[in-house]
DNA sequence: GCGCGCTGATCTGCATGCAAAATGCAGCGT
DNA sequence: ACGCTGCATTTTGCATGCAGATCAGCGCGC
């Protein structure tokens, strides 16, 4: 289910979206038990590549390494969600007020750029437009954080953001969210543009608890059908 | 000068923190060019575990991978020591917010325990003092941090206070400051005691602002006699 | 004289081999 | 029947080998 889409990717990669995935999915249960040879075999590459991505999803908190050879998938806590939202909320309301600090035109032209290519999937006509959508967004917070001009963010925010994605939350907007996640992107550029670094927080808080309220509604409602890619 | 010191740690960590150190202690000078081989000839260790060190260092920033195959020192801001205060800053007031909700008598029991150790040490009488002053000080904020029961929390911190070290800064702490901040950690403990998650907060907010502020007012006087260790 | 393509050297990504450490199971002793 | 010790197996950590990609310097053409 994970194997054609992206074509191009080196073997750690693979094994850590690979790993990851299985993990997020429910295929690799919580507190089971990973080797690297089992790992190995299952997605068909080498153990070198397997350490690599298992180095880095303990890092994460995916994985623990429990004593000696013993490694597990970690268990997750149900407010795993917002929590990730919580956190991204501290980093990014401050990441974007360094951002209306220090951007520069290029940030806010890419910015512009992004949230254009947003409007113009949305709504998204089919699952391609979704995940250029996913993708998009991403991108844009990314940006946002890297126009804060701090490699610490930077890095905090590869783990962080990265994590964010247990819930792939796009799949789930209703039309009327959509549209709110865009005027609140929309806004974010203004209040950048604007050098308004109180405005943009409270854009960016706003965007990220409105985020959490909906997955929290869904989280509340369905239980069963996650899992979809 | 790094070699003795700590006896038992496998090849991995070895790497990692020789090459961290080199870093930043400046014997690898920023955007200098890093090769598998050469780092691996210099530490006396093979490339496997020198790859995985650098994986670990991209991944917290300290190095940056520029196309294909060049590898370099990340380019340091000056404000780094700032950012590093800040982040932990958003990052630890919201942990001890967490634990004063969610900490167990253990978890308090824990940080009584590291506090005694760290008032039997001040002030302190030599160097090893000093270096247990560091490692119970960090192990009082990791203690912390794991009481706030969020293993996302948890994962952000190995690489936001690894970082933190950056600046070794308990070498450079009059006796006054030693006390304040001894005073700042037994009053988080008392408003965790006292589930009181806004008085901890504002605790932890003074004690990394007084952090930041002693380094601040070191990086102004002192730019020479660093690299201690 | 200067730019461009080409070739050799270098470097990384990945696979595999090997030794040491850990696990777990069976047989022994109590 | 139960716990413990010892051994076979498994698993990790690290070293090394190899192929493909990249880089650097040279010669060629303009």
């Amino acid at each position: 289910m994970q194997n054609s889409s992206p074509p191009k990717m080196n073997a750690t990669e693979q094994a850590y979206h690979g790993i990851r995935n299985d993990i997020l999915t429910g295929r690799l249960k919580e507190g089971e038990r990973l080797t690297e040879t089992r790992l190995s075999d299952d997605l068909g590459l080498s153990r070198t590549p397997i350490r690599e991505a298992i180095g880095r999803l303990i890092l994460e908190g995916f994985i623990e390494r429990q004593s000696g050879y013993t490694t597990r998938v970690a268990h997750f806590p149900e407010d795993e969600a917002e929590q990730v939202y919580e956190i991204r909320r501290l980093v990014e309301c401050y990441s974007v007020q360094r951002a209306a600090r220090l951007a520069t035109e290029e940030d806010i032209a890419a910015l512009r750029r992004i949230h254009a290519a947003m409007q113009a999937d949305t709504p998204p006509r089919d699952q391609a437009a979704y995940q250029r959508l996913t993708e998009a967004n991403e991108e844009f917070h990314r940006t946002i954080v890297a126009a804060a001009r701090s490699p610490r963010l930077t890095a905090l925010m590869t783990t962080a953001l990265d994590v964010s994605m247990v819930v792939r939350t796009y799949s789930m907007f209703s039309e009327k969210d959509l549209r709110r996640s865009l005027n609140h992107h929309a806004e974010l550029i203004d209040a950048i543009e604007a050098r308004a670094p109180d405005w943009a927080a409270s854009v960016m808080s706003a965007h990220l608890l409105a985020g959490a309220a909906r997955v929290a509604a869904r989280l509340k409602t369905a239980g069963s059908d996650d899992g979809q890619d």
